[in-house]
DNA sequence: TTTGTATATTGCAATATTACGATTAATTAT
DNA sequence: ATAATTAATCGTAATATTGCAATATACAAA
């Protein structure tokens, strides 16, 4: 059916699973990861450094920018993205919570 | 076209889209949150504790088993399934190493 | 105003994912 | 042996995702 049943869960749990489908796409860790080197905005570099087409591109913009974790500025003709570290920090504590989590091991049985 | 350009993007990239993407579901989620609460093996109580059926559990647990992160034993007629906390270990490792990283802000526009 | 440049949107084809009924396989109990 | 139980697999329908060509939009420069 392709469709997930959202409302068998928790806030929390459909929460984290947004956060790491949109996580969960090569071109958009490339994304995030040069927006960290650059330590700056883009304008325009995207299509360059990675192979993708230019609609492509947009479109992964486009589902970052609607998880809230980076932010874009009309800036002349071009647009200026770049990381929204508060939302940034928001969204990695959440998955750090989740992530930090250890078997304490007394009922390993594997 | 549905498929994705792994070929474009390294290696570190990929992996970490991987793991994200096997995290990037509620279901999902919700099974691992469920094996670190009762800190023991899954024993068939998965499919009443999430509300979808049985070959749907099976498909999630299937997928969490081929990224490494969980591991199954035959216990009997049942199937015990566990964490396997070194992968979970490594695998957390990478996805924190890209979770923790700031920007510097110097190039901040936005 | 026209031309050029940069990004977004639309429309579409190919593939992937999600979910489940039906079935199968493997084991245990009677 | 037969029945009951548990989990995996198969087959299939519905929906989502990925990627790009074509187009639209918005602004800048000439």
């Amino acid at each position: 059916m392709g469709i997930t049943k959202t409302d068998k869960f928790t806030d929390e749990q459909n929460k984290l699973a947004n956060i790491a489908k949109a996580l969960g796409h090569p071109a958009r860790i490339a994304i995030l990861m040069h927006l960290f080197k650059i330590d700056s905005c883009i304008c325009g570099d995207l299509v360059n450094e990675i192979g993708l087409a230019q609609p492509t591109i947009s479109q992964h913009l486009k589902e970052l920018k609607n998880l809230g974790i980076i932010k874009g500025n009309i800036s002349g003709t071009s647009i200026c993205y770049c990381i929204d570290q508060d939302e940034w920090t928001q969204i990695t504590t959440l998955l750090n919570q989740f992530l930090s989590q250890k078997t304490e091991g007394a009922g390993n049985c594997c």
